[in-house]
DNA sequence: AGACTAAATGACACAGGGTGCCAATGCAAT
DNA sequence: ATTGCATTGGCACCCTGTGTCATTTAGTCT
């Protein structure tokens, strides 16, 4: 879309006086520090050097400052999802491929987690993230309509596209308060218990819920695969 | 919330010169016909016969327009789980209620059907869309927090309330193109593949996908009536 | 009838988001 | 030095949304 100008051949022209990068780091500074409302897109512009005007040549919505270059990160999605073989059945390989996509460095955790708190927190962020999701879902929706040969904008594509996001988003909800466990845990989860939904009781979610209160005796072995989701919590 | 305010006790006071209704009839209408972006506000009102300023004291946002009196629709989400007797299993239950809970009556068919049309086709009211569903969303949660013995705001009960609309705007998003087939009946069969997101392959998607498109077979009369929330559940 | 009360409206001003337009800028190649 | 060109900055403009206040229009009380 806008993005991805970064760095292309670097030929000829006036040179670019700041970056995406550099205005969503102000912008989400300012935002978590004074709250979204209370800072003005001209405050973020002499923030960073550059006039109001050229900065919605970099953004098109104030309210796109805190995604920084998500096409860049949906096609990562994308990726995720070619990788995995075909063998693996459909949610499993859309869970994989959305538990991996969700994988931080621990060093980026801090700024990760603010970021995901403003845009889930915030009125016109919330608002906002339909939009942006809907690339994300679509991607979702593609890769199933290839498994289901059909088309990616019938019923269970769109579907699964809307359910998959479902559970990254109800993961990055409970995810953002706490600092004890790791993303991908929760995203693992959510996941699980899509796919045990009809036998979502008090007994089988109380024992879904074990893994993510930290250590209260031996874990059974809920083992999906070689374990993704438990990962990155003894990185520091 | 700002509505219901439409016939409290009709006392003293100057009269009101507008309702929300009219506002809403005025409003679908010319962004149907031209396009949301380009009616103002300014239009509306005047269309109306009423100050722009009068037209923010009904509603909050121009993208609140389409959404008429939401809040009230959610308290009949609310009412539609309470009416489901406590023995029926979690996810029955919420399929039911919601089901029953996205039942028009014929006429007004078209009207929503223009409604929803724009609610998920127009970028921001695409946003807008995420905002309005939040108190949605909790109901769900709650009903099911009540269910779980956990807190409204816990893992599992925001991410059922998260699923729950997924389905139901998947649905929406197939039904509104599509004329013949009712709505209950495209939320039932989402709520269906939700259930059985595990064994969602070819075979299962093909399978469920016949209850949608009536070509082949003995096609069954939508008689909505009957049977309102089984349509779609019939495993060994 | 006339004064009083109160809810709602309308007019105005203002901050902020977003866009079109055009001249000015600064670097590279000639 | 001149030319080419992508980018910037300044300006005007429309729109959304909000605070403020005088004005309208009823019902009610004396």
């Amino acid at each position: 879309m806008t993005e991805n100008h970064e760095t292309p051949d670097r030929a000829l022209g006036r040179p670019r006086a700041t970056t995406h990068d550099v205005l969503a780091e102000i912008g989400v500074e300012l935002f978590t520090s004074r709250g979204y409302e209370h800072v003005s897109v001209q405050q973020i512009a002499d923030a960073a050097g550059v006039s109001r005007r050229t900065f919605f040549r970099y953004f098109p919505t104030k309210a796109d400052l805190p995604w920084g270059d998500f096409a860049r990160e949906v096609e990562r999605l994308r990726g995720e999802l070619a990788l995995v073989p075909d063998g693996v059945p459909l949610m499993e390989a859309v869970r994989h491929a959305v538990v991996e996509f969700n994988r931080v460095p621990p060093e980026a955790v801090d700024q990760h987690r603010a970021r995901l708190g403003l845009i889930l927190t915030e009125p016109e962020l919330i608002a906002r993230s339909q939009v942006k999701f809907l690339d994300w879902r679509g991607v979702i929706a593609e890769f199933t309509a290839r498994r289901l040969d059909m088309e990616p904008t019938s019923f269970f594509p769109e579907l699964v596209g809307e359910v998959a996001l479902s559970a990254a988003v109800a993961a990055y909800r409970q995810w953002i308060p706490s600092s004890d466990t790791d993303l991908t845990t929760f995203i693992d989860t959510a996941f699980a218990a899509l796919v045990d939904l009809d036998r979502l009781e008090q007994g089988v979610a109380a024992q879904l819920s074990t893994r993510l209160d930290p250590p209260a005796g031996p874990q059974e072995n809920h083992d999906h695969r070689d374990n993704p989701g438990n990962a990155g919590e003894e990185r520091q």
